[in-house]
DNA sequence: GCCGCGAAGCAAACATCTGTGCTTACGATG
DNA sequence: CATCGTAAGCACAGATGTTTGCTTCGCGGC
């Protein structure tokens, strides 16, 4: 007691940039760590040592959050890329996904979307805020397409054989084939049979 | 006071059976209700009219009773048979699943396979169990084309054509094409060009 | 018909997450 | 250099989910 009773302590206060970055990189290894179990305010707000309370006010909860990290995270790993050709780019956005959910944080990422909840029914809204966004980066590649005039595939078709073969992957954890995997699922798509034109 | 001061309660104490039966059925309200929000042990032990102390007991936790239910109710729901044809096989697997899904009960099913957590690490163990099931219908049907003489696509083109659109629109609450979608995918997978033969 | 095991029901303790009022530091502005 | 606004940190209160010990009923075996 005497003296030093009271210290100011060396605690520094982080500035909102600090803890912004903070708790996402703490989201981001909490997913790797344990699967993603245990994803609870207190433990990121920890983790990413800062005060629980600043996340609550800052993002009101754990499903923002969420979205916030994912989408920030998946346009910036899983970014649209223009090729010149319809093949091009759309192969170079599944090859994005492709590298993007084989590491562990980029499936759990993916996964995250899946999982938003529980607890809250606005769910859906804030889910397809997300997917609106993937559906529109291939609505410009559609429109990219078009204005060159190749005809791109409807969109319900690249949803199935390609946006789905991804998700389902990322969120069962299951590999994707070594190699050629994005090749396939385009070719197969834009209606390529056996073996095309050999390079 | 008096006579009838502590009555013994009407009160009747439910069979095991019961038990499992009104839990089960409490289970699918609720993910049909709130959209899957809000799927506490508490409110599906109220729902069910049972004590939640019997399903902690009984279960253990939120995940495997989920696991418990999903797995019963699709395995019911989504049945394999045998038509005959390979196409004829996948194409009625698929067509269960879509009506599977149309329902915001199998929606919400399907989703809660692939949400499972939170708090848990052998989530991945778990969902693995579901999915093997999955897998396994697809082997037999594989095996019993291969048996008369058909040459099954390989799983990984099953999974991806077939599985994947299937769980992509459960999980994302995409509806199906109104018609037919069974019958495109299974198509699609086994090598038709346009238009086959019409009937 | 008595006995005992298994499971359901009840109540209370426990732990944890969620939310609020207040204080205090940092940075910009005049 | 003084002032003011914004946002982080702290302590505490509230609500909810989870777990445990004990009692009581139902059912099969002896």
């Amino acid at each position: 007691m005497g003296v030093a009773s009271k210290q100011p302590t060396a605690r520094i206060r982080k500035s909102p940039e600090q803890v912004r970055s903070a708790v996402h990189q703490a989201v981001i290894d909490l997913l790797s760590d344990s699967e993603g179990a245990d994803l609870t305010i207190p433990a990121i707000a920890q983790r990413a040592g800062v005060n629980h309370t600043s996340i609550y006010r800052r993002w009101g909860g754990r499903e923002a959050l969420l979205v916030d990290v994912v989408t920030t995270r998946l346009e910036r790993d899983w970014p649209l890329n223009d090729t010149g050709t319809l093949r091009g780019d759309l192969t170079a956005w599944v090859e994005a996904g492709v590298a993007s959910i084989r590491t562990p944080e980029g499936r759990l990422l993916v996964r995250a979307v899946a999982l938003s909840m529980p607890s809250s029914s606005h769910t859906q809204a804030e889910r397809a805020q997300h997917f609106q966004r993937r559906i529109h980066s291939i609505e410009r590649i559609r429109e990219r397409a078009a204005a060159r005039g190749e005809s791109p595939p409807p969109l319900e078709e690249i949803l199935d054989q390609l946006i789905a073969p991804l998700y389902l992957r990322a969120i069962f954890g299951i590999d994707p084939p070594a190699s050629g995997y994005a090749q396939l699922l385009v070719g197969r798509l834009l209606g390529d049979t056996g073996a095309p034109g050999a390079a």
